[in-house]
DNA sequence: TGAACGAAGGTGACCTTGTCACAGACAAGG
DNA sequence: CCTTGTCTGTGACAAGGTCACCTTCGTTCA
């Protein structure tokens, strides 16, 4: 087994306690797809993502479903967070292993002695937080005042790999909060302007910088 | 001036250090309508509210406003605390008393320092941040998986005192994020339906159980 | 091998929301 | 009074979400 600690940037500044106490944990193997809670689950500890992605959506009562946030390695869990600390200890989301992800679950006496014994590890969970909250922020202002049209156009641009995004159109339209059939249009749309070109689970970019100027015709 | 540290039942816990350091500060007066920030400020320090209400904004492009939380006293603001931990240091939305308010303003260093030094004002800002959180998940699924007509009636349900609702069409399409000519259509067809009745800046509600049985219709 | 099944994608119809433009109603002050 | 600014109502239209249903692919398995 490598050492996990070590090989994760974000928990090289705790105290040598610290890690000697995390230092017994043991790694989880998560396969992708694999679900690490559910709406209604106990929060039974924290979380931090060692490799790979992990992905928090929120679902709504017609299936559709709204990525709130995407966990990567050294990240912790906000949703963890909550229930930990705050009032109420369920979740309100649902996560996903986007890919295959390895990870550790800090038991909730553990993680309460950390918080309370070592700055660097508030410090950790706290700047955590403090960045969710931020994107959460930005997410609740694309979501609500912009158009669907700039949100899959940046999409597109952020996702891209070699000019291809790999990802179903069911997937696209959880990512950005919209229904499947609203994507099939838009990207028929672009499709017909000439700036993607669309296959089976999988979007072709032809023209990057029309899209990328469309994602920034709406403000941020 | 009042003793302000003891008529906060949420510092109580505070230890006797802490509550010295914060003894000095003077409580600001705050009427109705002031702007406690808007986007682009700088975060200068981590205001307390003792009494009134404050409610913070998200403003989009066509002018249209959506209430992201309020916050009430003994209650801290998330935004500020976001920019005194994490990375960039302004706001993103507009905070505006709702009502005349009084709050003290922690300077960026004394925050610091009590955040390191003590656990009590540390679970303090936590939970507050937790509770924040939870809340804009909420929000988040209300806004984006729920009907205008079940936010306009929870609204109502919540902000009803004796049977009336005192705000104009424009304030209620803010609080609910939508816009004020659809708060004018819904209205109309709920008072075609004989439950409330309108009047210029108020709304009165006649059939509470109705409005009551279509917000909790669409799930929470 | 080919029938069957399920996942992915396309489309039309229809309803809800958001936007724009503009008009009437009302309150407070000159 | 008359004016001015705020609040409210409405029609027309565009954008987005929902529903129903169909087609097109891959895969599986009898």
């Amino acid at each position: 087994m490598t050492d996990w600690i070590a090989d994760t940037p974000s928990l090289s500044a705790l105290s040598p306690a610290s890690k000697t106490r995390l230092g017994a944990l043991q790694p989880m193997a998560l396969p992708r797809g694999a679900v690490i809670f559910r709406p209604g689950d106990d929060v039974t500890g924290f979380p931090v993502i060692l490799s790979g992605r992990v992905e928090v959506f929120l679902t709504g009562a017609g299936g559709r479903e709204l990525l709130l946030y995407a966990v990567e390695p050294g990240q912790t869990c906000v949703q963890t967070t909550l229930g930990l600390l705050g009032g109420d200890a369920s979740y309100s989301a649902e996560a996903l292993c986007a890919t295959d992800s390895r990870a550790i679950l800090i038991p909730r006496p553990v993680f309460l002695t950390l918080m309370d014994s070592d700055p660097a590890f508030r410090q950790l969970v706290f700047t955590a937080f403090a960045e969710r909250m931020g994107g959460m922020i930005q997410l609740m202002e694309r979501v609500s005042f912009q158009s669907v049209e700039c949100r899959l156009a940046a999409f597109l641009c952020n996702r891209a790999e070699n000019g291809r995004v790999q990802a179903t159109q069911s997937e696209i339209a959880a990512q950005i909060g919209t229904a499947r059939e609203v994507v099939s249009r838009r990207l028929d749309a672009f499709a017909r302007r000439g700036w993607v070109r669309t296959e089976r689970g999988a979007v072709e970019i032809i023209d990057a910088p029309a899209l990328r100027r469309l994602a920034l015709a709406e403000g941020l």
